[in-house]
DNA sequence: AGTTCCGCTGTAATCATCTTA
DNA sequence: ATAAGATGATTACAGCGGAAC
């Protein structure tokens, strides 16, 4: 009964790693250098006005769609409510107003830059840190932040090409190894061409066979 | 050139997720895998080095807190000098004492529930998700959030683990292919190459020695 | 042409551990 | 052997792209 199954994605056969904007393309840089250009996108759009007007715009949640519920409660506060109390109100209304830290991104030059840091060095000390950190008028800790989730995206990207490459590597192998495996079976040697048929022929085959099987049992252990 | 690696390889891809047997481990979530152990999954062991050096070995978690609560901070919250050069232009909302939110993690109950529906269905539909959320005291965003990063966590962890035993059996390939490739290149033939002298008897001596470790390695596996 | 919804990807930030100097 | 940094796991969010109307 139900369970369901049905789900399926839709899936998209997409694979392509490399469609990031900012990252890919320095990445791609590291494996197969393509020639092509970089410097894609630059379009951060992120108005934020300026520092001025104050704007403050309250919380995004905005579910729109019929989908609002009753927004349930204190949610998720931590439940040691030590400190912070900040209890809005009272919850009469719905107001509930969590404001999350605005998200924000880093503009394409702050990452530029620290991309072109992390080239030259993935773990760079404080000092190059909060040097950059203020050049590029970000937090010193935001910085830190950076780096550590770069060094875990490379990480994964590297390993989602290697991934690849070793499978057609292996598909390389099974095709050498077929072939192999024929031409041991059938014809015996490129140099005399006919293999003799005698009883000292079958003996070396099989030996080569248990070689074969022995070096895999082997790789096997 | 393009090298498109991409992969459609109609192979092994299928798996409708979860429905690996051994896949389970390293999942963070499970505390307690409730249930009896029925799970004699043990396998993906994977050493390997690769860069930067480490071993590592990652075990079960365990995070203990039983349930309820307690999940202690240790110093949360650092705080920041404030003085930072931070302000990175714009947005400068700082000011007052600006909780910044504590990070808060799901309870080991809320993820034990998810768990389960996800098990059933990783794709819940708003209805599902809605129950649940109200049943665990989450905001329903929070619970849609939840089944998207678990979904990504799993593939990933899919991913890995498929790249493993690829490996693995790449190396198993590799071997066999160069124990072929010894085989056709020297002892081909006795009519050719170096057997023709008398050669018989120590082939088959020779033979008799690979028999014996081949059983024996058949009895290590 | 559209638009509404939804999932997925990428990323920011935080915490918990493990390493390492 | 203690403090600092790296690493892995998590929560949360913005945007894109496709599918369903």
């Amino acid at each position: 009964m139900g369970v369901d199954m049905s789900n399926n994605p839709p899936s998209s056969r997409t694979k392509d790693f490399f469609a990031s904007p900012a990252l890919s393309l320095s990445l791609a840089g590291i494996f197969r250098d393509a020639g092509a250009a970089a410097t894609p996108n630059m379009e951060v759009e992120e108005g934020d006005e300026g520092s001025g007007g104050g704007g403050r715009r309250d919380d995004m949640v905005e579910i729109s769609s019929e989908n609002s519920e009753p927004l349930r409660s204190r949610s998720d506060d931590e439940f040691d409510g030590e400190g912070e109390p900040d209890d809005d109100g009272a919850d009469g209304d719905k107001s509930k107003k969590k404001k999350r830290k605005k998200y924000h991104r880093h503009t394409a030059e702050q990452i530029r830059e620290m991309e072109a840091l992390f080239k030259e060095s993935p773990h760079p000390d404080e000092k190059q840190r909060q040097q950059l950190s203020k050049q590029l008028g970000l937090a010193p800790r935001q910085v830190k932040f950076w780096f550590q989730n770069r060094r875990t995206q490379i990480k994964a990207i590297q390993e989602r090409h290697e991934n690849s490459l070793l499978k057609t590597e292996m598909e390389k192998l099974r095709d050498e190894n077929k072939a192999m495996r024929e031409q041991i079976n059938k014809a015996c040697c490129p140099n005399c061409g006919t293999a003799t048929t005698s009883r000292e022929a079958a003996l070396t085959t099989e030996e080569q066979q248990l070689r074969i099987e022995n070096a895999r049992l082997k790789a096997e252990v």
